[in-house]
DNA sequence: TTGATTACTTAACGCTGTTAATTAAGTTTA
DNA sequence: TAAACTTAATTAACAGCGTTAAGTAATCAA
């Protein structure tokens, strides 16, 4: 049975050659540029050897998403330090706007594109990084309202009103649609300066 | 120069044809799908000729932005009629809201393409419709923060913020991100009701 | 040693946006 | 009126795309 092992792992060595190649790819080209054939030339394979380890395109986007969850989840890690659970929601938001300013690329494959997302709909499966990374927020505000810290609704009502700003946010910057508001300049500070109002609006209340 | 005038009409009215043309085929079949050759099929003209009114395809889907934000203005005619200016906040983004959810394809070119921007570069130009509604977004908070009902900050951070939450939601929506958060069934409600909850916070501050 | 399986490639299909060359019609000038 | 010029539209083509079907060489089991 060693040969079966051997050629398992074999075949996974590949699938990661072909991820992290795709990877690399979208970060320098970004995602519109990359085909099927450039990740092929850059392993050195035919195109159509992808096929053998993906089903398709969109099945290779899914699983480098699932990449950029796990490096976003990274980030949260030392939010547990933080008691106050608005100072937390805080810090939780600066790390989104850092993580969607200094990784454009992954940002729009995990929440901008529609690609990825037909692909969870056939498999039924989704990304168990990004679920994490959700359910922490939930988490959080529960935690806000039960402290009276913040106006009660449903869980779900504000986690979606929190998490929709941070990434109005991020997605009107990578999609360029706030330059007519503020100068390129200041964009990354106006961004920051838009989420410390809204904690202090929220503080306020 | 009756000739000359008339044939310059004409022109236009070519120009109009494929640009009406476009925008139903953006609707029935989404942005994605449709191509230049589908557009001159539509039209019983030949692919090329499209070329001879449109710099590229970007072009085309810059004027069918315009169109899309004229349709978002009507929808705010009536906000003038509002006096408190968290009201008039308040409906402006059920507006946005309305709107996105009922134009998907229009939303997603206006705000969530990248193609239009390109070309709005390279012209120097923007949409004079879009630049309307959010100098209209402006005057409203700036109304709030005289009136004291805004927590005070620059009027394009607020602006910011509060249609980076609108836009979250709608753009979140579009791209099915928030299918783990909500039902499908209850996404609707739960979009307005999060709007709900931030106009709430927002008075209460 | 033969037969089956595996890993991979070549060739091809039907798309895409776009450019260059060409044709046909209409207009202007000699 | 005939020839020259301008305009509008076309056909053919390029280079790229995701993807599928068929073919080839190497490896393994009986």
């Amino acid at each position: 049975m060693g040969i079966v092992a051997r050629k398992e792992q074999q075949k996974q060595e590949i699938r990661q050659l072909i991820l992290d190649h795709s990877m690399k790819l979208f970060v320098e080209e970004g995602f519109s540029h990359v085909s099927m054939r450039k990740i092929a030339e850059r392993i050195q394979y035919s195109p159509t050897t992808l096929y053998l380890y993906f089903q398709d395109k969109n099945e290779i986007l899914f699983h480098c998403c699932e990449s950029g969850f796990e490096k976003m989840l990274i980030s949260n890690i030392s939010l547990s330090l933080i008691p106050n659970p608005i100072d937390r929601l805080h810090q939780m938001g600066r790390n989104y706007l850092q993580f969607g300013l200094e990784n454009p690329e992954f940002y729009d494959l995990m929440f901008i594109q529609e690609a990825p997302m037909d692909r969870i709909i056939e498999m039924g499966e989704g990304w168990s990084s990004g679920d994490q990374a959700l359910e922490a927020l939930k988490i959080i505000i529960q935690d806000g309202m039960d402290q009276g810290l913040i106006v009660t609704a449903e869980v779900e009502t504000v986690a979606m009103a929190v998490w929709s700003m941070v990434h109005g946010l991020v997605s009107l910057a990578i999609r360029k649609r706030l330059d007519k508001l503020v100068k390129p300049v200041d964009m990354e500070k106006t961004m920051f300066d838009s989420l410390d109002w809204l904690l202090k609006t929220l503080k306020k209340a």
